[in-house]
DNA sequence: AGAAAGAGTCTACGCTGTAGCCATGACTTC
DNA sequence: GAAGTCATGGCTACAGCGTAGACTCTTTCT
């Protein structure tokens, strides 16, 4: 499979060959069933949206619990394949699949209230801050070279930056950052009203 | 200039030999001044980063007003190279210029009562929306390839997914979710009320 | 004067994506 | 059974890639 040696070797080293060596078989061969790298890529984003197994997201909920799980169960997805999340990021992801969720997931939100194109804007700014952040925190991650050498409490180039960073994980933000921007959405004049789901204490 | 090659030809289609070309010079000669090509689309990034001249940003002013317009101009720079998007996406930018940028606005949002771990949270989480919402935009506009084929208005699959397309231009979700994102982090208990004020300590 | 450093060139190696053509076996139609 | 079609895979070959290594030429420093 095509995503487990993107996994496993990184998305540079991977290369037609040595897919079809892990194969067993002659490189050319998968030329038979994928037209070029670019399509066999297009059939990893959606390998990995497969993942996602949108069926059991909880469809008959308020649209905000849908769509917040949506994002983490994408996120996860995404951060269990660190090497490929640039593929995913880099291409448009239109399979029926992805298509059909989409309508969905508009629906819902229409019968909540929305129109279809605000509903739109704000699933896609989920989205991309999903994306952006799976693709950031893969790139730190992998991205073993020069570490960042941060200075040490007591060093005097100690800056502010450093101690953020001293209390803030790579990874904690994007459950508050989630949550705030669908606060945001959800509450766009500053007026509290029906559906707010109690947020998850930070810390 | 590697950045403009790519600008013109595209990411995939760059080469060192061709950016020795563009020179007129040998291929071989760019290794005097980068280590391999990793290195050059290093400072491919920090070239972009250096278009945002980060030195006339509102710094006086309050933070909301700083990180948002940084946040626009970190959007409008990648969008000016949309080609070279994904190479500033999957690298970390550790360069002086920006952590000396993040050292300073760190320093400005605990002026204003954050704690340094959360400023920091809050700045991953809009850099990581602004820079997912420039890839995934400049992918689409790239993304040449077979066209989205949106069905008519009269077609019978014309779905709430394409009416709300027609209704969402492709990029016009970029300012909205900034706000979204930056009134759930200014106001995050949900409380309407002197936003913008921070939280309280925590822990 | 000589030494050292910097810049650009040339050659060569192992690797890449993939076009084109051929071999094989299974299945369909007479 | 015979003949044709088709899916699958193998092999060869080509143009291009990143870059290691050794070389030459020019400028600057002592």
């Amino acid at each position: 499979m095509a995503l487990a040696l993107v996994d496993e070797i990184g998305r540079d080293a991977f290369s037609m060959r040595k897919l079809g060596a892990e194969l067993g078989v002659d490189p050319m061969a998968v030329y038979r069933y994928f037209d070029d790298q670019e399509a066999l890529f297009d059939g990893i984003a959606e390998a990995i949206f497969a993942e996602l197994d949108v069926d059991t997201l909880p469809w008959d909920g308020p649209w905000r619990d849908l769509v917040e799980q949506y994002s983490v169960r994408l996120r996860d997805a995404l951060l269990a394949h660190p090497h490929a999340v640039a593929i995913f990021a880099t291409r448009p992801l239109r399979s029926p699949a992805a298509i059909a969720t989409g309508v969905r997931t508009v629906e819902l939100m229409t019968g909540a209230g929305f129109a279809a194109g605000d509903a739109l804007r704000i699933l896609r700014c989920l989205r991309e801050f999903t994306v952006g952040h799976a693709l950031g925190l893969a790139v730190l991650r992998l991205g073993g070279r020069r570490r960042s050498r941060k200075p040490a409490p007591d060093a005097p180039e100690y800056n502010l930056l450093a101690r953020g960073a001293d209390e803030a994980d790579d990874g904690d933000h994007f459950a508050p950052g989630l949550a705030a921007m669908l606060d945001g959405f959800a509450d766009p004049a500053g007026r509290s009203g029906d559906a707010r789901a109690p947020r998850p204490p930070r810390t």
